[in-house]
DNA sequence: GTCTATATACGGATAGAC
DNA sequence: GTCTATCCGTATATAGAC
């Protein structure tokens, strides 16, 4: 399962398929994609996709495994990580996703869509069973509301859905957003990078206004 | 096609089917839809949806257009309404989407999927062409930046994905954040009506940290 | 491992009786 | 207008040759 250098070059007919399958599934989800886009993807026959993973529905699961750990796993790092500061934090969360979803904008409508079908898939079988609430940064975060003695959040996940949804949620609705502002796709990009630097800035003063 | 006190305790069969094609459309997309879900959900026969709808293509795109419709016809109201200062617009906006969208919290994700799979009946089909940039909003917030003489948003699309985000985001993300919180639905809608109180505020303050 | 050919199921749509 | 029965294309999956 190690992936060599020779795999990267001359990928496995398993890696290939796993890769075609990957970006099929993110552009168009479980539903409307069909085995046959995959394998046309991936230049090869159909039946071979079952071959290797026996069926759609066992070939998707494995993708959206890795694709919820990869959507996961770096901003649960962050979060527990008890040697960086509040401030520090926000900023690698938002530098994080901003550059994760400008190489993968397609991650976060799918996790958002599959994740709906099927919400036990989440809680079960991914490892994200608590590890928000019980993070550093929650911890942080009613620290710095004790010592300025004000309730802040009322709850951690209203700070979540303030970062989540000035960072993640442009992507999600990039068509729409460009289609009523005619943006091209590159100032699009262009204008996420700009968040890098603002959307901090605006955690915190949120953060003094609550 | 007016609908009458009557239409409303005895439906005729083409507003069931209509109002059963909402809700199974909204809950699983185009894609992961079958019609016959639909003339189940209605209580009527597979065949008659033919009848009245030629197909399942054109059932959905009655829905989606109404649902685009819904979705941006108050908001565009407020946008454009010359008498209403910047913040009363925030706070109409906020409470407009919020309380929509505690009501129909489907929407957002199903037209944020569906417009990706077909960006160009966005453009087209719908009568938002330019109703954002051209807006007494844009406007508005144009004036601010140059009152304050500071440049406040590089691009007022800047200033959308901050309210969309804060304001519609949450629900997008609804399973994924209440699979991390252990937060019940009841308790999400809490939160949301919370935030009709606190969007205005960071948004105030976000306007005057750019 | 990889292909062609095919079995099987499912979903959209229609025919035709009432 | 509404139903039952059915047609037919399409999609997943497998059989079996190479």
């Amino acid at each position: 399962m190690r992936k060599t250098v020779q795999d990267m070059v001359d990928p496995s007919t398993e890696e290939k398929i796993k890769s075609s399958a990957r970006i099929v599934f993110h552009q168009k989800g479980y539903a409307a994609t069909r085995t046959r886009d995959i394998a046309e993807a991936a230049g090869i026959n159909l039946a071979l996709l079952n071959y290797y993973f026996r069926s759609k529905e066992k070939l998707f699961d494995l993708i959206m495994l890795e694709t919820m750990q990869q959507f996961m796993q770096n901003a649960m790092f962050i979060m527990n990580d008890a040697t960086s500061v509040l401030d520090q934090k926000i900023q690698l969360l938002v530098n994080n996703y901003i550059d994760l979803l400008i190489a993968e904008p397609d991650i976060p409508l799918f996790i958002m869509s599959e994740i709906k079908r099927d919400p036990q898939q989440l809680l079960s079988r991914m490892g994200l069973k608590d590890g928000f609430m019980q993070s550093a940064l929650v911890r942080q975060l009613e620290e710095r509301a004790a010592h300025y003695g004000t309730t802040h959040f009322k709850h951690p996940l209203q700070f979540l859905m303030n970062l989540l949804g000035l960072t993640v949620f442009p992507f999600i609705a990039n068509p729409l957003l460009r289609g009523i502002s005619k943006v091209s796709q590159s100032k699009f990009n262009e204008m996420m990078l700009e968040r890098k630097k603002l959307i901090p800035i605006w955690i915190e003063t949120m953060l003094a206004h609550s």
